[in-house]
RNA sequence: GCGGUUGUAGCUCAGUUGGUUAGAGCGUCGGAUUGUGGCUCCGGAGGUCGGUGGUUCGAGACCACCCAACCGUACCA
């Protein structure tokens, strides 16, 4: 039988679980300052809760982990957090303090085929204010997003956080005669292109959305088959079509976007704006030129302009806060999801390229999203319970951290390892190594030190002395206590500090006069009554390592 | 799901036109050294050659099908 991990399943290690630790402390620290508590839910949810059965069946979607129970329910490993927060909200609504702003961090399960950074199981860190009608809260959000993406280490102008709003979409799709049942199955087709719109570039979307797209393995997309006509205004509102016309290489988003700083700074005070130099122009990036741009385009649809109006509203609530467009940006082509979003989504992506572990970039795409979900809670209950919040890829973002060295990666320095020379005097080693542990965990005051310095007593065959130092040197300990019998007679211990002992040894060559240096060693008093000199030794060595890294 | 590429030891790979018992480096374990990590030297373990079937006197190699991984694409609540 051989050991094997299942497909799209991780191991991790030391080092990986404690950069994790790390990132959801920082993560925690900034939802917990805008008010929001902690709430954990079960890792399983009955099927329905979720809304994952297939139509027209009686099993749960594949793209679920479900099992049957033996009342024959079916439940579900959740997919997301979100889902299982709204049955959570509903079933204790009445107890509840509305607007409810609430926290949690989980591993969530997909399954489905993973690919290079896509795991099946993968931890997600959510934030949701349920029973806040006002885009206002929808601006929080994605001003605490921008926060948290800072308070990680990632510096303003390597990140953004793209704001948009269903209603606009879903509205010019009505205005170019996309409304309706019967073209539901377009519409989708026609979202899925633009999603795609970073990743293809515009030209790459307006064959999607007219003819199909062949890939560069042969293998052929077939297209949403809309009129050029209907094309242009798509593509005119995603602001991917300029007045200059497409396909001359730069990102005609970003530059199409971009307003006039004389006009839009009237009796306005801009700070924190994005600047974009182009054919050596200065322009800076405006949410509300962009509002009125959209507006301008909306093809006078009324549940566009309404949506615009509201992006509007967000990008007045960002501004009065100080968040510009450095931060946020309003940005029609996003589209995030397809499912429960009713009104603003937001994405944050990161802007620094990312190398994988063979050292070639990787697209990386966005890191984190939400939007306002109205519809989610009120599944369960008789009234509407509005709700806005946002989801953080822990794990995939950790990967990214990492490249930017903004994770520490290093290891921790290992133990202290009192090592057994005569197994008959275990008793003694072991009084050693807890009056180690007592004394170097705890400061001047008694109380505990906040990173633990461990100590352990060697636990494996003590037959051979060389593998103790073996251990100790893998476990990248920092010294080791030696009492043999010689020792104990003298009233004494040798404290070898393995780090000096390292450098020594690159001055030897023979190994008869290596091993007979006993590099690193300094013999001190010990007595069991009186260990002060022994401690004092072991912090010497401590704070002279911790002091050269 | 669709298309492409690749599967030989824990890892990286070699293996000639089809020919005896499938190799190397690294890693690992042990020994030289029963009280000292590194270096050096010696030795051991580790393989149903991705699987099944076929062609052949003979298959790691050739053929068919299957499986898996990787890349692209689709899906991604």
């Amino acid at each position: 039988m051989t050991a094997r991990v299942p497909r799209g399943f991780v191991d991790r290690d030391a080092s990986d679980l404690r950069a994790q630790d790390e990132m959801l402390a920082k993560i925690r620290r900034v939802y917990e300052t805008y008010g929001f508590e902690p709430v954990e839910t079960p890792v399983f949810e009955y099927t329905d809760a979720l809304g994952k059965f297939l139509p027209d069946s009686d099993r749960p979607n594949e793209g679920v982990f479900s099992i049957e129970d033996d009342d024959e329910q079916w439940m579900s490993l959740r997919y997301d957090l979100t889902a299982p927060l709204a049955r959570y909200v509903a079933e204790n609504y009445e107890t509840l303090p509305k607007p409810y702003r609430s926290y949690r961090a989980g591993y969530v399960f997909r399954n489905e085929k993973p690919g290079p950074g896509r795991f099946r199981q993968f931890m997600q860190f959510d934030a949701d204010i349920v029973g806040a009608p006002n885009v206002s809260a929808d601006a929080e959000m994605a001003m605490m997003m921008a926060d948290t993406m800072e308070a990680l280490g990632i510096p303003r102008g390597q990140y953004v956080i793209r704001v948009n709003n269903r209603k606009v979409l879903d509205g010019v799709l009505e205005a170019i005669d996309l409304g309706g049942e019967e073209n539901a199955g377009r519409r989708l087709t026609v979202l899925r292109a633009i999603d795609k719109l970073d990743k293809f570039g515009p030209e790459g979307v307006r064959l999607l959305l007219g003819d199909g797209r062949k890939d560069e393995s042969g293998d052929f997309t077939p297209g949403a088959g809309l009129s050029s006509l209907q094309i242009k205004n798509l593509l005119m509102v995603m602001g991917a079509s300029s007045d200059r016309g497409l396909g001359d290489g730069k990102d005609p988003i970003l530059r199409t976007a971009l307003g006039s700083p004389v006009a839009h700074a009237r009796g306005r005070v801009l700070n924190d704006m994005h600047i974009e130099e182009t054919d050596g122009e200065e322009f800076f990036f405006d949410n509300l030129a962009m509002c009125d741009r959209l507006t301008d385009r909306a093809l006078g649809n009324d549940l566009a302009l309404s949506g615009t109006q509201e992006l509007r509203d967000i990008a007045s609530a960002l501004e009065g806060a100080g968040y510009g467009t450095r931060r946020v940006r309003v940005d029609p082509s996003v589209v995030r999801g397809l499912e429960y979003y009713t009104g603003p989504v937001f994405e944050a992506e990161l802007l620094f390229p990312v190398t994988n572990e063979k050292g070639e970039v990787v697209r990386f795409g966005s890191v984190g999203g939400g939007g306002r979900y109205d519809g989610l809670v009120s599944r369960f209950m008789s009234q509407p319970v509005p709700a806005t919040g946002f989801s953080i890829g822990v794990s995939r973002l950790m990967t990214a951290l990492k490249n930017l060295g903004r994770l520490e990666t290093s290891e921790r320095t290992g133990p202290v390892v009192v090592t057994v020379m005569d197994r008959d005097r275990m008793a003694d080693y072991q009084a050693m190594a807890t009056t180690l542990r007592n004394a170097l965990n705890t400061d001047a005051n008694g109380n505990p030190i906040e990173v633990p310095v461990p100590v352990e007593v060697f636990q494996g065959n003590p037959k051979q002395f060389g593998k103790q130092l073996q251990y100790a040197d893998r476990r990248n300990a920092p010294c080791v206590i030696i009492q043999g019998g010689d020792e104990k007679a003298a009233g004494k211990v040798q404290v070898k500090d393995l780090a000096l002992g390292k450098e020594m040894s690159a001055q030897i060559t023979d190994n008869a006069e290596w091993r007979e240096a006993r590099a690193g060693q300094e013999m001190v008093d010990y007595d069991p009554a009186n260990p002060q000199a022994m401690i004092a030794a072991v912090r010497d060595i401590l704070s002279h390592q911790s002091g050269k890294a």
